[in-house]
DNA sequence: CGGGGGGTTGATGGACATCAACATCTGTGG
DNA sequence: CCACAGATGTTGATGTCCATCAACCCCCCG
C-alpha cells in the first residue's frame, strides 16, 4: 500500500481491483478544511452529499431538551460522513470538527451508483459505512452492561484498533484530540467521574490518557480487563 | 399498497418501480420456520446469506464474560438479519427468536448484486438496512442521557413507530412478546427496576405493559415525556 | 404436584451524579 | 508584558438512582 492514498483508500485497499480504487477515490479529490464549530451535518444535508474525512476528526452528537449532550459517533481520517443526515431526518445532529479538519465531499447519488460498479466495491463501501463506531453494537454493550472502568478501557481500545487501520496509531497508543468532557458525553458519564476512572487506570498501570495523548502500559492486560475482542473489526467475506 | 406483500415489500414500497419490486422480492420468497433457541446469526454466518424476517421477533444479544446479557438489536417483521454477521466477526453474538418465526433466506452477494439493479433499490436496501434498531442512534442517546422511565417509554414509542411501518401497530399500542428482563437487557437496567418504572409510568397514566401487550394511554404526552421524535426514522431523500 | 419462568415488593448498599472549590493552561486584548 | 476570561482538569463532600438480595406471588406445563 503506497502512501500517498487517501484514508479511506487504505481502508478498502486490498481486495478491491487497482483500476476500480483509483476510479472510486478520484471522484472526489478535491477537498476543503472546517473549522471547529462548523456543521457538516447541515452541509451534507443541504446540497445532498456525504463527506469523507481525509484529516482531523470528527463528532456527531446530540443536545437533549435539558442542555445535556450525548455523543453518537466519533470520526476518524477514512471515515464516511453524513450517509444518515442524507437517508433519515436527524436534524437535531450536529457533526463538528473537534480539530480543524479537511474532507471531501461527493453527491451521495455517485456513491449509491458506484454500488452497483462492482460486487467487490458494495460489499466494501456497505462496510466502510457499517463500520463508524455508531454502528457498532459494542458501544451498546459497553452503556449497557460494563462499568465506568471498563467502558472507558474498552472505548480507547476500540479507538485505537480503528485508528490502526488508516496508521494512525501504534501498539503503545495514539494522538487524540479528545477532553475528558468529550469522553463522558461519549460514553454516558459525568466528567468528574470520567476523570476518577482515568486516575484509577492509570494508577493501576493499565493507561495513561493526558493532554490528547493516549497511551497503554499493557495492552495484553487491558484487552482481558476490558474484555476487548478486536476480531469483530475485522471483514469477513473475501 | 396490496396485503398480500411481505412485510420488507411493505417497507420498500412506494417509491420503487413496481416490477424492481416483485422481481428482489421473489428472490426469496421461500421461507422457513424457526423455534426459540435457534441461532439465526450462526445459520447466516455458516452459508454467507441474510434472512428477511417475515413473521414473528427476534433479538441479537450477547453475553459478556459475567453472564449479563445484552441485547443489541429487537428485529421485528420485515427486518433484514445477518449481514453484520456476514460483513464482520461477530462471533459471539446471537440472533434467537423471542417467538415461534417465519423468516425466508437469501445468499448474501444476491442482495448486493440487487443494489447494482437501481439507484433507487440501493437507497431502498441500504435504508432498510440501516435502520435497524442497532443504528439508531437514539439508542445510544438513551442509554447515554436518558434516566430509567424516559428510556422505557422512548423504547417503547420507537418500537411502535417500526411496528407501525409494516402494519402491526395502531395509535393505541401494539402485541409485544417482550419480558420485563429482556426490556431490562434491551435498556441496560435491572428486571426489578424495569417493573417498578413500568408501575410508576402506569401510575402516571402513561402507558401499559402487560403480558404481550403495550398500551399508550395519552401519546402526545408520551412523546412529549420521552422527547420522541419520530421523524428520525422517516425517510428523506426521494 | 412440583418446578420453572415471569412478576411484585421491600430492604440495603454501591456506583455514580452533583455541587463546589480550586488549580492549570490557553489565548486575547489592553 | 500583564491581566483576565474561559476551557479543562483535580479533588472532596454529599446525595440519589439504581443494582442486588431476598421473599413471595401467580400461572403454566410436564
Amino acid at each position: 500500500m503506497s502512501f500517498d492514498r487517501t484514508p479511506l483508500m487504505r481502508r478498502l485497499g486490498g481486495a478491491v481491483p487497482e483500476e476500480e480504487l483509483e476510479l472510486f477515490d478520484s471522484l472526489g479529490r478535491i477537498g476543503k478544511k472546517y473549522a471547529i464549530g462548523h456543521d457538516l451535518g447541515e452541509e451534507c444535508r443541504a446540497d445532498e452529499s456525504i463527506m469523507i474525512l481525509q484529516h482531523g476528526w470528527t463528532m456527531t452528537y446530540k443536545i437533549l431538551r435539558g442542555g445535556d449532550r450525548q455523543v453518537i459517533d466519533v470520526n476518524l481520517p477514512g471515515d464516511v460522513l453524513g450517509m444518515r443526515q442524507i437517508l433519515f431526518n436527524y436534524d437535531d445532529y450536529r457533526i463538528e470538527p473537534i480539530t480543524e479538519v479537511f474532507a471531501q465531499k461527493m453527491p451521495a447519488d455517485i456513491i449509491l451508483r458506484s454500488l452497483g460498479k462492482s460486487l467487490e466495491i458494495a460489499a466494501q463501501v456497505m462496510w466502510a459505512m457499517m463500520s463508524d463506531s455508531a454502528f457498532s453494537p459494542e458501544r451498546l454493550v459497553s452503556m449497557g452492561r460494563r462499568e465506568a472502568p471498563k467502558r472507558v478501557a474498552h472505548f480507547l481500545l476500540e479507538l485505537g484498533a480503528r485508528l490502526d487501520r488508516v496508521h494512525l496509531s501504534n501498539k503503545n497508543g495514539y494522538l487524540c484530540p479528545l477532553s475528558q468532557t468529550d469522553l463522558g458525553d461519549i460514553l454516558g458519564m459525568s466528567a468528574v467521574h470520567v476523570n476518577r476512572v482515568l486516575r484509577d487506570l492509570r494508577e493501576r498501570d493499565l493507561l495513561t490518557f493526558r493532554i490528547g495523548k493516549v497511551k497503554f502500559h499493557d495492552r495484553e492486560e487491558l484487552n482481558r480487563y476490558a474484555e476487548f475482542e478486536p476480531s469483530y473489526m475485522e471483514r469477513r467475506l473475501h
